[in-house]
DNA sequence: TATGAATGAGCGTTCATTCAT
DNA sequence: AATGAATGAACGCTCATTCAT
């Protein structure tokens, strides 16, 4: 399961490790410990515990853009434009392939885009943006052609309320998960993360495509 | 308002310093040197870090949940029931007028919300479950009636889709601002909480409307 | 012997295997071990191991120019200019006086002057000069006026000189120390620092009163 | 003077990091990552960083004594006793041919004798001794016969005193000329190492010269 | 001959907490 | 009631060296 070779067992353990405690909470000890390697091999192959954060992200998000790519080719020699569930079916797709290529780690992921957000990490936000940030563009286009008009703050906020949405159910599945079964217990719900991905689909949608606004409240 | 006393003294500087830099991230040091109080303060009149946290979060949640069964108690007499969008302008203004009385911090108590959600965070987790759950039932109830029609389950992921999308955007609103200055220039765009806030309740409220599940998509 | 104290411990434990070892070579661990202290008391007394450097410096340099000045005051009343060699046997004089009352340590005050005059030692440097240039130039100013007439460049030039003889000396006392005794078995030599400082007077005396530069030699 | 080979490379690199930040702050990673060669070439070629630390020693002090031996032959097959001034110009002559040769590390030889006088440095003071003390003699005692008369033991000290001049002005050059032309500014001074090895020349000598010593003070 | 990978020991520093007063 | 001092544990990281090839 496991792939060959002292890197490759660092960021297996260290995918696991902060899906189930984050990054901060996370160290490098319990990482080279999980991974059977030496103390000093994260330092030695990643440079920091940061640069091991920055290829954990990597990892997760080039595949991830790829099959966006491949998937939004299909549409680039038609006329047709595709609607924004359909993108957003191709973006949990995307999601999907990601984490069985890298055994349910789409958490981590999650919190890496979390920890992109928070200050100071501007140092990961930028080279997150500054790898990532054109590639992705075609596809916002896109979402955006189908999303209600709207100014660009506002499309700008609307896609973040989204981003919320991901990071937040997916990065705590797991506690998500506990809660619901504790609380339905009758119905034996068999929640597996590509339900709740699918869940999703019709409300970020909506979302998008809500028209007006209401009138601004008065100040208290 | 004004801060009579060492835990008071205290219970401020952490607010400012958790809305900077996250909780694990705010030393004890930080926040009694801010405080401008003994080092072992925080121990002696909180017991620990972790109680420092459950009373920043006491000192939040309960007059949230004070003004929002305040606005609730208009309904209660009549047979109106209120719209979704209603109860989401009751639901931001309760956090505005929260925000008001703890100048800025809005962002800590949404970090408080993510932060119980994470593995680990079972303690944290049930005192606020413990202490406000039954409080607020009949709000949730109220947006549940307003909702498109749906099982438990669903219930309960929107609402955490709706969540997250409040927390992601108000925790990170420092950085998601700074983002939309550095993109939109030209527009001198005021991006002010309250107006975000105020972005969202069409937003959240087609989410919860939605209607019909797209098919499941085939597995992977 | 030791004076009160976990910082005077940790001090005095410092001054012995600075003198010892040198700086970058004396771990926190050696020196709280032998001092008998908590690992964490030199950064929480001093800050840092380069603030325990600076502590040890205050402690050797300001007793030092408080003996320089008292004794320069003797002449201040007075129309007499004091010689070149009384000018040097009052700073041996205070050299050994502050010795006197740090046992033994004289080679770590040597070395901190070599230490301050390396790279990267800007930080050392600035420290010093800003606390104590002001307090040394009047002594300075004596010893230029019994010295041969020379350029303010020349001076500067002959006083490092000088300062070199005395650090080189007193920091490696122990090893010359050694090599006189192997060499000169004989005479069994009781040479102790003091004779050294002795003999050091007419030699820098000579110096900086030698007359005329030899011509500069061709380019090689 | 070409850097032919990977052991040349690693010396010429070592020399370079040795005269900017001393020994044992430059590390094994440094010196072979200026040298453009693989992190273990130096315990490779030489052994241990001591091995390596030897051989720049060698690559110093051969070429500097075989120039004060072919200098001294001058005098071998006349009566004429060379004067102790001509015997210092001879070295630093002897000093700048071999840093002719080392492009600008003198500092760095300098540097190594005083690592040589350092407590713990037993090994290399001894392999210094052990290889190049017989073929110093001639020359010292040469300075001893224009010296004024003393005996065993003051002679001894004084080489060390002038030794001292010498390691610590050339191993702190770069400092010093920093520090002399902050304070100089307007005299645009152009001093460079040539001019202060000529400078230090009638100092020595005069120091060497001196006669009489001046009454042992009295205990304190 | 030469190297990329790996290692054990140790580094200075920081942490939340506790103790003695 | 409150605090300055002190603490044990752990932190991320760097070191010169060695190993397997």
């Amino acid at each position: 399961m496991s792939s060959k070779g002292t890197p490759s067992s660092i960021v297996n353990a260290a995918e696991e490790l902060f899906a189930e405690q984050g990054f901060a909470e996370t160290t490098v000890r319990q990482i080279t410990s999980r991974a059977n390697v030496n103390l000093a091999a994260i330092n030695y192959h990643f440079g920091s515990k940061k640069g091991l954060i920055q290829a954990v992200a990597e990892k997760f998000i080039t595949p991830l853009i790829n099959e966006l790519s491949n998937q939004m080719d299909c549409y680039v020699d038609t006329d047709v434009k595709p609607a924004l569930d359909d993108l957003l079916e191709i973006l949990m797709r995307a999601l999907l392939i990601v984490r069985s290529e890298n055994q349910n780690t789409l958490p981590v992921f999650m919190r890496l885009l979390e920890l992109a957000y928070m200050n100071n990490q501007e140092e990961l936000r930028d080279f997150l943006i500054g790898r990532y940030k054109s590639r992705l563009e075609h596809f916002l286009d896109c979402i955006r052609d189908d999303s209600a008009p709207m100014e660009d703050d506002e499309f700008f906020w609307r896609l973040h309320f989204m981003l919320g949405s991901m990071t937040f159910t997916l990065s705590n599945f797991q506690t998500l998960h506990s809660l619901e079964k504790s609380r339905f217990t009758s119905k034996q719900s068999e929640t597996e993360m590509e339900q709740i991905l699918h869940r999703m689909i019709p409300v970020l949608s909506a979302g998008m495509q809500a028209r007006g606004e209401k009138l601004y409240f008065s100040k208290i």
